[in-house]
DNA sequence: AGTGTTAGATCTACGA
DNA sequence: TATCGTAGATCTAACA
């Protein structure tokens, strides 16, 4: 898929630096990756294609873990109301790829300051760095998905506000216009299920919507 | 029901002084309300009573706005990307009802912090205090939403780090082991449907859990 | 009438 | 094996 980000607190000048290594990761993963979709099951949109959270959180764990990037990495104890764990981690960087509903961006963002600012050390080093990945707001996808447009509103705002100050670089998962090749996938029940069905590669053609939001059609 | 609370950043004095009375109408509405009850469907637990969202946001709303309390007050246009309302406000108080999944606390937090620091008017005056109501962590509910005791260790975590200004009393929803009428009701669908099928006071036995979740049964 | 968005409801997946 | 809690998935409700 094609990328966009943004940066919050230095993280530019810090993966310029120590973490270009940890960065070359992730976009190697993410650009190389092709667009999941998957049928939804939401009232009178049936069988039509959405972006698939399964499969693309899947295809992202599959690319990273062989990179040296720990998964779903413990929260320390003293931490525990803060959840479970981080998604992936290494040398300090800590990876969030969230799908889930709006809210889990400020839940993750404010988190990651508590995480940085006690410099709890997920992978090796304390945490230094936070990537945020995203969809883009482009996706048909389930509503109240978080997308990009919204996690970059937000957290400008809040960054202007001096309300976080650890850096993050947020990063939003894009697809141009025309024709693509998606992974479609079926899945072995019509929602939640992660246990694949049926996979290939099909072609789509995306086309744009009246405002940001696009239609996704099998050609 | 029976409530606890707790106060950030100056809640408790602001409520000495100026919202006194605004406080007062939530006790009031909070503390008349029986526990509401519905059946639950998830997997292996088909059936059994667990709290229920849908008919104590109904109360909430029944009781604040005849006190003159207004509802689902539209965010201004310059926060649009921070949501589209909030839940219930009454000269700069705003009432956040949160019983959806836990990243909420969070989403409400922060954007709370920045319409107070914006001192953005939802009703009569700058947001001048927020209080979020949540059920405690002792009932039987569906998976992940938001309960008191975590929500108080997050805010808590917050609070000592700076990352928050505006005062919040956070109020949890209790009941006493032991026999309780509750109101039980069956709504037309299964999930999520918000019309009432059928509705009325039922007597029910709450007893200790392992931790602190609890078990509820019919008499 | 159909579209789009957030809010709220609430499930399944998974590991301790 | 069953329980519990968070993470993630993803729906319906309601309103602009």
């Amino acid at each position: 898929m094609h990328i966009q980000y943004q940066d919050f607190n230095g993280a530019a000048e810090l993966i310029a630096g120590d973490y270009r290594e940890e960065w070359v990761d992730i976009e190697n993963v993410l650009t190389s990756m092709p667009l999941h979709l998957k049928a939804s099951d939401q009232a009178k949109i049936q069988g039509r294609a959405i972006f698939d959270p399964v499969g693309t959180n899947q295809h992202i764990a599959d690319g990273l873990v062989p990179r040296g990037w720990e998964q779903k990495i413990p929260i320390p104890s003293s931490f525990k109301f803060l959840g479970t764990d981080v998604d992936f981690g290494k040398n300090g960087v800590v990876v969030e790829v969230q799908f889930s509903n709006y809210p889990f961006l400020l839940n993750n963002t404010i988190r990651s300051e508590l995480f940085h600012r006690a410099q709890t050390i997920f992978h090796q080093r304390p945490t230094s760095l936070i990537i945020i990945v995203v969809k883009a707001g482009m996706f048909p996808s389930s509503n109240s998905t978080l997308y990009y447009e919204q996690a970059f509103n937000q957290l400008e705002a809040l960054s202007h506000h001096g309300v976080f100050t650890v850096p993050i670089r947020l990063v939003g998962l894009f697809e141009p216009l025309g024709r693509v090749w998606a992974n479609w996938t079926g899945y072995t029940a019509a929602r939640y299920s992660r246990i694949v069905g049926s996979r290939a590669l099909k072609e789509f053609e995306i086309t744009a919507g009246r405002l940001g939001r696009c239609k996704i059609d099998p050609i």
